[in-house]
DNA sequence: TTAGTTTATGCGACTAAGTCGCATTTGTCA
DNA sequence: TGACAAATGCGACTTAGTCGCATAAACTAA
C-alpha cells in the first residue's frame, strides 16, 4: 500500500470532506483508491469481507454514494446494469472496454473539455461532469 | 404520425432486419422512433398499455434486446440505474442531461469520429461504439 | 387457405442492484 | 468522559432485468 492509500492519507481525505473517519468507510476508499479499474458496489463489498471489514450492503452503497456527493468518486457505467465508481484522484479520463471479455482500459490522451466549453456556450447550460466511454473489441480478443 | 413512423415503414423495417412483424414490436418500435428522448423499458410499457397494445414486461425487454442486436436502437445510461435505448436513425449524436430536473438535450454538432479513430491507431484496439454524456445545470434551473 | 413449423409471447418465478426505516452503535467535540 | 449527532446493521422492500415453459401467433410452402 503507497502514500495515497496508507490509512492516514485517507483518514485525512475523509476529514477534509466533512465525512467521519469509519472502518468503513477507510475501507472503501481504499479499495477504490488503490484499484484501477472501476468498481461496482459488490466488488467493494467482496474486497471488504476478505480483509475482514464488517460492511453491510446498505452500509456500502451509504457510503459510496456520500463519497460521491463529496465529489471523491464518480460514477461510471458499462451498459451492465449496475453503476461502477472510481476515485476522482485520477483525473479526467475515459474508457475502452471490451465487448467480448470485459476489459477496461483507460483512456487518458482524449480531451473532451474544449467541446465542452463549445456546448456550454452554445446552449447555454452549465455542464459539471461528462462521461466518455468507448465499446469494442480489446487487442487480445482480435486474434 | 409521418411518414417515418407509419405502419406500414415499421413493418418494412422489421422485415428488413430480420424480425417477424408482430402488434408488439411495431408498438415498440413506433414509440422509440416518435420519441425525442431516450426511453426506459418502462417507459415503452406504460406507451403501449395507453395505446391498448398489450405486451408484457418481458416481452418489452425482450423486444428492445433484439431491437439492438439487430442495430435498430443502441442503449443510452444516464446514471440512472436502467438503460434508455433510442433509434439508431437519429445517427452519431450525444446527450446533455440536467442532473437537476432531468431535461434531456441532444448535443449533435461535437464529432468524436476522429478521437476514436486515433484511439484505435494507437492502441490497436477496435471501436464499434462510443456513448458521450454531459451532465449539468439547464438553462431553465440555472434562474 | 390451410397445415405445419418456427418464433414470439404471457405468465410466474427468480436474481441482483439499490433503497429505506428504525433500533443500536460509534465517532467527535466540548 | 459524557452527550449528541451521525453511521451502521438488519431486514424488508422496490425496481430492472432474466429465464423456463406452455401457449399463441407469424411465416412458409403447397
Amino acid at each position: 500500500m503507497n502514500r495515497t492509500t496508507s490509512r492516514y492519507s485517507c483518514q485525512k481525505e475523509l476529514q477534509n470532506a466533512d465525512l467521519r473517519v469509519t472502518e468503513a468507510r477507510l475501507g472503501v476508499l481504499a479499495v477504490l483508491k488503490q484499484t484501477e479499474k472501476p468498481l461496482a458496489a459488490q466488488d467493494v463489498l467482496t474486497y471488504l469481507k476478505r480483509h475482514s471489514i464488517r460492511a453491510d450492503k446498505a452500509t456500502v452503497f451509504r457510503i459510496i454514494n456520500s463519497f460521491a456527493e463529496k465529489g471523491i468518486v464518480v460514477p461510471v457505467q458499462f451498459n451492465e446494469g449496475r453503476l461502477r465508481f472510481e476515485t476522482t484522484s485520477k483525473g479526467d479520463h475515459h474508457h475502452f472496454v471490451c465487448d467480448n471479455c470485459g476489459y477496461i482500459e483507460d483512456i487518458s490522451d482524449c480531451s473532451i473539455t474544449p467541446l465542452a466549453d463549445d456546448i456550454q456556450k452554445k446552449k447555454g447550460v452549465i455542464i459539471r461532469r461528462h462521461s466518455l466511454e468507448f465499446f469494442g473489441i480489446c487487442t487480445g480478443c482480435q486474434k
